[in-house]
DNA sequence: GCCAGGATCGTCT
DNA sequence: GACGATCCTGGCG
């Protein structure tokens, strides 16, 4: 599963018209305390125990969406957060929608990009083909990409697990939150 | 440039 | 009734 993770570093997001390269990846799994899986399945974490490739999306502090894709068979919970992309196709229309203009800040963040891409609520549980959320598989340049493992962010539980996934050196990935 | 605080609401106890 | 897988703004140095 954080295999999935991994491999989803350099693929493409689509939708509505804008489209970006994933950069940055959390992985949670049931096991895990951080998990909204984690004690057994509630009404909103069913997405995350039903089939796979397809997108978790729930609001976090009441004002952001979050993306996930579901990445484990039918009755096993697993999903991996996307945290960052690097903007590729729809600039023009990311800028609008997130009303500033430089271009790393567009996407750098997990609620960020959802807002960007136009991601909401009612994706949750959508299909990751053949709907209006695609994935599509790494370009050539991105067939290699140097991938660096830190601790996830912005959790209370389980926060030792090195379990984020960045491209190393990419201006496009989330600022790492200080902690005293 | 850096840090502190507020916004805002679905979900679980 | 409290909290969170966050982001942005405003104040200060």
């Amino acid at each position: 599963m954080h295999v999935v993770a991994r491999d989803l570093i350099g693929c493409t997001v689509a939708h509505g018209g804008t489209a970006g390269v994933i950069v940055e990846t959390e992985s949670y799994h049931a096991d895990d305390p951080a998990c909204h899986a984690f004690g057994g399945p509630t009404p909103r974490s069913s997405v995350l125990f039903g089939p796979p490739a397809r997108a978790y999306v729930y609001l976090s502090y009441g004002i952001h969406s979050l993306l996930n894709f579901v990445c484990e068979p039918e009755g096993e919970a697993a999903a991996v957060l996307i945290r960052a992309l690097e903007p590729t196709a729809g600039i023009d229309l990311m800028r609008r929608r997130r009303g500033i203009t430089r271009l790393e800040d567009l996407c750098s963040g997990p609620g960020k990009l959802t807002e960007a891409l136009g991601i909401a609520l009612e994706h949750n549980g959508a299909a990751l083909e053949g709907g209006p959320l695609q994935v599509l598989p790494r370009s050539p340049a991105w067939r290699d990409p140097v991938i660096v493992t830190g601790p996830r962010i912005g959790i209370t539980k389980a926060v030792e697990h090195p379990w984020r996934f960045c491209v190393a050196g990419s201006r496009f990935v989330s600022q790492p939150r200080p902690k005293p």
